[in-house]
DNA sequence: GCCAACGTTGGC
DNA sequence: GCCAACGTTGGC
């Protein structure tokens, strides 16, 4: 069981659009950067944990739980000319382009990037890195623990 | 393979 | 909208 954290703009699909959507399951779309895709390719599993993070927004942080709901498939978006991450390299034989469906557990109260900051426990998370941009990174089991346990609220 | 130019991310 | 940081592209 491994954990991330996976970032999406809430314009985009927010954690209230995960859990309306069939199955609270959206297929994670739109992903374009390598390491990013190696990490849903090569490294998730179903099941693994997922800090559900709101980017590019006026409060980004963490915004819920989710996991991990397929193993990796051709995201189709690169196949449609229409769409906005259509890559016209990517052929149905070769696809470019991996990803995973991502199942919505639950909203939470947000814990505010300033907040992740202002932990000690936190100091190494990848996000919390200068210069970080990468959309889906690895949280250490440790991160998991403290973020679920000592920030989010018990049910 | 180098690297300058360009594009993107994402917090502020 | 700004801008730092980083990734990608493409000429050579």
């Amino acid at each position: 069981m491994q954990y991330w954290l996976m970032k999406s703009e809430p314009d985009e699909v927010s954690i209230d659009d995960a859990l309306a959507a069939p199955g609270q399951t959206v297929p994670w779309t739109g992903v374009r950067n390598y390491q990013a895709r190696n990490f849903m390719r090569d490294a998730m599993r179903v099941g693994d944990g997922v800090l559900f993070y709101h980017s590019s927004c006026a409060e980004p942080g963490i915004a819920g739980l989710a996991e991990v709901a397929s193993t990796p498939y051709p995201d189709p978006t690169q196949f449609d000319p229409a769409s906005k991450y259509h890559d016209p390299k990517a052929t149905q034989e070769q696809p470019r382009w991996m990803l995973v469906d991502v199942r919505a557990v639950k909203k939470t109260p947000l814990i505010p990037l300033s907040t992740l900051r202002a932990q000690d426990e936190l100091a190494d998370m990848v996000i919390l890195q200068r210069g970080s941009r990468l959309s889906i990174t690895p949280v250490t089991p440790g991160q998991w623990r403290f973020i679920t346990e000592q920030l989010m609220p018990r049910d």
